[in-house]
DNA sequence: TGCTAAGCGAGACGGTACGTCCCGTCTTTTA
DNA sequence: TAAAAGACGGGACGTACCGTCTCGCTTAGCA
């Protein structure tokens, strides 16, 4: 079909031009296809290139688990690679991707299922294996780590900061396992704890 | 100096169309300036906005204090305030500002005096009341606040997500407390708390 | 069609700023066209005004025929008709379309039927007439006028010296009419005529 | 001086970009002068150019005498180094210097002195030796010649036209040899000649 | 000897035009 | 009969000159 066809030469140009630089004209023009019948589909620039990652094809870089024997070293390990997915992409990609996909839980689906485990969500092998050996309470949940780690991650990346081990390590033990600690029985009466 | 009235008219326009939708050509009609003195100070679109932003004067929504008489409704309260601050300017601003700014401490900087207490920061103010009230443990530090409220919150902006106070109450209570009462003695040896 | 619509500004234009303050804004502006609708059809501010020339309606300046009685008096008038046309347009477009229109025999062509008798050719009632007075041997032909007395006048017209009567009168005596006469038996063998 | 070396650099850059392409802008740059020195110096572009060929060196390419033994064969001669000298420079050089040279007699005298003899001017040497050989009459002049002669070629010039030797010999018999005869005694009575 | 004033370079300034590119709409042609 | 091809008005891009102007910095000459 010709939109197929049309997608993969948007998905092309994203590549090599970036976000910002891709055009109607240049997709019609690589695409031989006419403007009017890139309009007739899309309204918009995103429009188009949001459906030309929906329609991509899964990227089969898929990971294996992750497994260091701590959840200091699993968390750090899983903030790598999310990192490292961050910077693969260009900003401007990145941040397209976030701020079209977060509000479109299609497009956000999607990107994860083509894009394998990329970091952002905490692998339940990951916790169980925390439960197992006491370093996370039963029930703990893993709202705490997915709520942060994509945000500050991808913030320091569009920033232009590193994220290195230092950084990650102190982001682990003084926010993420606390938090994540914490998260088994939300919400204690403060006064409970100190009293 | 033409400078200051060019970047006056920059900031005008800003606040009117956005970022995107500024151009070179609309600030040089109002400015009744020549494209070339323009491009004779800066080269980019990006240039000129960070340099209207530096030059510009101090927005003196100078908020009050907060104090709500718990940590809670204090940390509640900033998020909301910074919260505010983000859907003031629009989408791209805050980014551009953001991707800008932070690699330029000097924007940084400039940020900060000029907008005032944003929520960015954790007024001393409200980490020695919480201190005093027992809900924070001597010696707790501002960073899990600092490090996270701006990164969640601007991404949620960014990505058209609400940040209700239901919302906020659930990050306060599950990430940002924990987080800070742990920060006063950071990386406990995991196995001392649940043995 | 567009094309006809646009030319007709080119036209006028200039007729009113000239050929040299002649621009492609203008032009764009007047005929309420784009740019690029311009530099598709034509590559050169030449190009453009040469094809405006062409396609201009012939200008029904259509003057009478010229029959004063007597030779002299008939190219006289001929070269004062020549001149006045060339004094209608200013200098450069004069010597443009001389410099186009040369090379090119159909814009050649198309300027002499747009702009009618011109003074440019010598017309064969003229001919005649002086030829039955007896002014002009039988077989005379029109080449000597033709040949001078444009070039002559258009660079008295390009350098601002004036072509009055006086002048025009020494021209026709000393050189057109002799050379006209000449003009039967080309190459007489020169000493047959002094022996 | 100053503006001496100004001067310089304007002929330079003629000779390098044309008049048409010579700016007041790489004109100061090439001297290292600042544009208000220009101006207030020349008023236009065109006074800075003819002050520059007024102040211009002489191109010392002084031809030799014209002498081929017979009228026919000087005349096209002459017209031959004419044309060459007018070859030599581009169009718009010829033009420029012709627009503004011949409306002002100094800058005319100038390019005269400078240029050496060019074959606008039929030397008195080949006028004698015609009339010595009897091709010519006694108190033939030489008007015809210069009127014509630099007309004719300039405008074939600007045109594009070649001046070979065939259309030189048919100008010099059909035109400038009548032309030179009959101008000895002008305005003969018409009548008289035919009766 | 010290001061003043002219001339200079440097280049900023408001403008205007350049020629290119892309927008989003539209007709016209082809298959 | 839908798609390609692409013309169209619009408008921003970044560059180059225009002609005017204000700066300091020489560099005299005059006091």
């Amino acid at each position: 079909m010709r939109e197929v066809e049309i997608l993969e030469c948007v998905l092309e140009l994203l590549g090599e031009v970036g976000y910002d630089a891709l055009t109607f004209e240049a997709v019609a023009r690589r695409a031989k296809a006419s403007k009017a019948t890139l309009y007739r589909r899309w309204e918009t620039k995103r429009d188009m290139v949001v459906a030309a990652v929906k329609a991509g094809p899964a990227s089969v870089h898929r990971a294996g688990a992750v497994d260091t024997g701590s959840l200091r070293g699993d968390l750090i390990a899983l903030c790598e690679r999310l990192d490292t997915t961050m910077r693969s992409a260009d900003a401007t990609m990145s941040l397209m991707l976030l701020h079209a996909g977060l509000q479109d839980p299609d497009l956000c689906r999607h990107i994860e299922e083509a894009t394998g485990p990329t970091g952002a969500k905490l692998p339940a092998s990951v916790m169980s294996a925390a439960i197992g050996r006491g370093e996370l309470p039963v029930g703990a949940r893993p709202f705490p780590y997915e709520e942060i780690a994509g945000s500050v991650l991808l913030l320091r990346r569009l920033n232009g900061l590193p994220a290195g081990s230092e950084y990650l390590g102190h982001l682990v033990d003084t926010i993420l396992i606390p938090a994540l600690r914490a998260s088994a029985n939300p919400e204690p009466p403060l006064r409970a704890i100190f009293s």
